[in-house]
DNA sequence: ACCTGAACACCGTTCAAGT
DNA sequence: ACCTGAACACCGTTCAAGT
């Protein structure tokens, strides 16, 4: 089921063209395969069926491709939502953040990348000028628009990130609910008469890695920069 | 000026006695000078004066001696503020985050640590409960307080790793101005035509990764936290 | 119980050499 | 221009041995 566009696309083969695109694309598998902690230099050549030392031709070192695979990503996310004629900026910014969350757990190894990595790549300075636009269209000045963006950027990378770090990292990923279901389990008991919130709330806090938690988080968020917004709900 | 209760505490002299806090101290100094690239079991080994192998009695692996450095980095920030009688919810949860970034700022090249290992440990815990207590008693329901509180927890502990990735990570780090300004430098010019809400916000951008952005987005947050309060603004 | 010596299987990166 | 061969200076971790 192959792309028209993508000739043959071979596993591993003897490596038939190198180029900047298909080492991404190599260290994505790897990536997916194996986990974060599999990412590197001579996996990569590895699976395109080449010595190591062959990358440092598309790439300059470990860290500029690790760079390459966090833009490669954050690509893969459908920008469309932000622009979607008709919605009001509210139900725009929830519908990308909830799809930026599914796409990074579809590549659970690259979401640390974003922490790791400074994202200064033209993919990151695009969303973030789709995310300003939308903050304006909410009634923020263009100063608080850049806040926001930034506050949002924040709290979803750092919350996929923190979700993706309890897991192994390989894709696909276990569904959520064995996930929370493991981490309950590993959380133990907790004795109510020393730590009382964390007893009584200890239910709440294995799903803190789940997607109701993303959502309450992002409304909880979205609310706070309503307060500073002139469009109250339904803006542009 | 060394503690009574810390009888010589020398650089790196030929190995007093070991034992696992000796190990993390030095964890925290290797990282101290080196930055988040720095820390490794050899580096740790050297500067207690003790072949690498030696460390695995105190320590399973690197992955253990990196969450025994991110508890102990958590450690350091003063809970006392989120128990200060007399001051509202919201003035403490504002100090208790102000402060836990200054302590980790501190140590830069530990806070990336606190996104790659999971932090279970008995000091995150505690601090889990104490922020809880806070939330309910700005009047949110237990599980409200729960879910506020791994809120919060993203958002400080994502706005300070991502300041501290742009760095070299050493302590100490350069004054924020600067930083600021190396950032704003390296963006260089936005063309207006094509990307006119980012070359309209550069000096905000730029300034993404300093306290008043930090506070900004705190604020933000504790706005939309308080949306669910029915504790306003004076809570015990 | 705690540390060393020695070794293992890895890394990222370089440089000269081939084609 | 692009890839290989060979080597460099590293890693984390193990195991047997010493004391």
């Amino acid at each position: 089921m192959d792309d028209a566009s993508t000739p043959v696309r071979r596993k591993r083969g003897p490596a038939r063209r190198l180029d900047e695109d298909r080492v991404v694309d190599a260290a994505l598998e790897v990536l997916d395969r194996g986990g974060p902690g599999a990412l590197g230099i001579r996996a990569v050549a590895a699976r395109l069926g080449v010595r190591p030392n062959a990358l440092y031709t598309y790439v300059a070192d470990r860290a500029a491709l690790e760079r390459a695979v966090a833009e490669r990503v954050l690509s893969l996310a459908d920008t469309a939502m932000l622009t979607a004629p008709g919605r009001r900026w509210r139900e725009r910014l929830t519908d990308y953040a909830v799809s930026m969350r599914t796409t990074l757990l579809s590549h659970p190894g690259a979401a640390p990348l974003l922490m790791t990595a400074p994202m200064d790549g033209p993919t990151a300075v695009a969303i973030g000028e789709l995310l300003m636009a939308t903050l304006e269209d909410a009634g923020l000045s263009a100063e608080e628009a850049a806040r926001a963006t930034y506050l949002l950027i924040v709290q979803v990378v750092g919350s996929v990130t923190l979700e993706v770090v309890e897991t192994d990292g390989r894709a696909p990923l276990a569904g959520e609910d064995d996930r929370i279901a493991a981490r309950r389990g590993a959380m133990g008991d907790v004795d109510p008469a020393v730590l009382p919130h964390t007893a009584a709330a200890v239910d709440v806090m294995a799903s803190w890695i789940g997607g109701e938690q993303y959502r309450w988080a992002i409304d909880a968020v979205l609310d706070g920069i309503a307060t500073r917004a002139t469009t109250p709900d339904d803006g542009a």
